[in-house]
RNA sequence: GCCUCGUUAGCUCAGUCGGUUAGAGCGGCGGACUGUUAAUCCGUAGGUCCAAGGUUCAAGUCCUUGACGAGGCGCCA
């Protein structure tokens, strides 16, 4: 019976026999293995008496291979380690070529491992990156069902391409050659497996929230696809999304659910990923003796997520927003690429960043964007005093190095308002009827928002590419793996 | 999609003004050592210089086109 490292380290006591299985990381000495089996990040030292073991085994002992040791657990003779297990036996359970093997005992490139993702998990950056996500996973469900929330599998192909959210995957099963072709000579989705044209989802808000119209509180997480030729460290075709939806709730308690919730999940991670958040500060603090001082970041990474969890996000209005954007030197001094030009367009991410990063130092909270430039569906606010034109109970969370983590909105409960708003952005009525029905029958104020899950994993682990946290990343022109 | 930079040994990279035999560290392999911690020491092998075309007496080096990668921008979570 095997025992998993981390549980030998915690709970067996010295001078017992035990049994680990995992993968060969170093083999010092003709004597020292440092073996890993994916429970933590430390190794065990398994000590082998070479000279009175079967040269052929010791042979077999490569970095990467696959064994078993039995022996006893006991107070290292070493400096590095407590204990160490003394083999009495060892088991090859697979080989590892080194000539051949494309990972090596040494520091590799984020971009190599990247193109050797399906052996990147071997490594201590990768082992601790997938345990650290794994562990804001099963925060964010805790969070939500501790709160009596009610997780909702939303549908992953849709039939609505009305969302705008972004362009989608079709999904169809008819042939490429000689598709069925009505008189219009269009594609003939009605011979489509579902009868109509499918994609896969870009959101499951608007499921949702028909969810939420009944449950009271709800969330998603799931799967989410974008097929936009978006070719940045921030995006991916597919990637993971929160999106809870609470009926009553309005905009500020949706940004107090929302802060609660990164700063609850952060947390979390502090508290239960000590070990592996050590690495990942780690190599982040070597990533970064490369770079020019003024590019290193102010805060060590744990340090800087304590920053986040115990301080109020610094909450805005986009119009107060763009007055300080106006004000600052680098605008005024030109050093924008693009400048800012006034009231209505949308902020550059050098902008956002400069907010975030530079004026204010920790998250912030951006509220009311102006209508033109937000979804259809966000509540529409009343008129206010030196706010120029019409805003939304919009609001998006921006962190440093990431941007926008978290978008969201008061939904627009009321139905003509609604429908207006939909009939100015050309979004038919019809194929909505299903979602227009919830403001037909018990409307009621509520509220919601996106959360990117590999943001928040970038943010938490110090990465600075989004192709590094998840495990196959798809992104325009690469579907490996 | 746009902009910038890059592609040289298994990996990370150097390669001067275009000049004859393309280097280093790590890794691999062989050996030594045997309480090591990225072990150490000695030795050794390893190259379609991304591809195609062009300029030139001569191209890793210059030019053109393409592929791929990285970063930035846009779209957004």
């Amino acid at each position: 019976m095997r025992i998993k490292i981390a549980d030998l380290f915690r709970t067996e006591p010295i001078n017992t026999e035990v049994t680990v299985k995992g993968w060969v990381r170093a083999f010092r000495n003709n004597q020292f293995i440092a073996l890993s089996d994916g429970s933590c990040p430390q190794q065990l030292q398994v000590v082998v008496d070479f000279e009175n073991t079967d040269p052929a085994i010791l042979e077999r002992i490569k970095y990467g291979a696959a064994i078993g040791a039995r022996g006893m657990l006991l107070e290292s003779q070493g400096k590095g380690q407590r204990v160490e297990v003394k083999a009495s036996e060892i088991t090859i359970y697979g080989d590892c070529n080194p000539e051949v093997f494309p990972l090596q005992p040494k520091k590799q490139s984020l971009e190599f491992l990247r193109e050797n993702a399906h052996l990147r998990f071997r490594t201590n950056t990768f082992g601790a990156l997938f345990r650290l996500r794994h562990a804001l996973a099963f925060a964010i469900h805790k969070f939500f069902n501790d709160r009596g929330f009610v997780y909702l599998h939303t549908p992953v192909i849709t039939a609505s391409d009305a969302e705008g959210a972004g362009e989608m995957f079709r999904v169809t099963t008819l042939p490429f050659e000689g598709t069925p072709r009505n008189e219009q000579g269009e594609v003939d989705f009605s011979q489509d497996f579902f009868g109509r044209a499918t994609n896969l989802t870009v959101s499951g808000q608007l499921e949702a929230e028909l969810g939420a119209m009944a449950l009271g509180e709800v969330y998603t997480f799931g799967p989410t696809f974008r097929a936009e030729n978006s070719n940045t460290t921030r995006h991916l075709a597919e990637f993971w999304m929160i999106e809870p939806e609470v009926a009553f709730n309005d905009l500020h308690d949706n940004m107090d659910l929302a802060e609660e919730m990164l700063k609850y999940v952060i947390s979390y991670a502090l508290e239960h990923c000590a070990d592996d958040l050590k690495i990942l500060e780690d190599r982040l603090l070597e990533e970064e003796k490369s770079k020019p001082q003024d590019q290193r970041s102010e805060m060590a990474l744990t340090e800087k997520l304590r920053f986040v969890t115990d301080n109020a996000f610094e909450r805005l209005t986009y119009t107060e927003a763009i007055n300080i954007l106006k004000n600052s030197n680098p605008n005024k001094k030109g050093k924008f690429q693009y400048s800012v030009e006034g009231w209505g367009t949308d902020l550059q991410s050098e902008h956002e960043r400069y907010l975030v990063e530079k004026h204010f130092k920790k998250p912030v909270i951006l509220t009311n964007y102006p209508a033109a430039i937000k979804a259809f569906y966000m509540r529409q606010d009343e008129p206010q005093e030196g706010v120029p034109g019409p805003t939304v109970s919009a609001m998006d969370i921006l962190f440093p190095g990431i941007g926008e983590i978290v978008g969201g909105s008061q939904r627009e409960e009321r139905l003509s308002r609604l429908e207006q708003r939909m009939t100015e952005m050309h979004i038919p009525h019809e194929e909505l009827y299903w979602y227009l029905d919830t403001r037909r029958f018990g409307t009621c104020p509520h509220a919601g928002f996106g959360l990117g899950f590999e943001r928040l994993v970038l943010f938490v682990s110090g990465m600075t590419n989004i192709r590094d946290v998840i495990a196959f990343p798809r992104f325009p022109g690469n579907a490996d793996f």
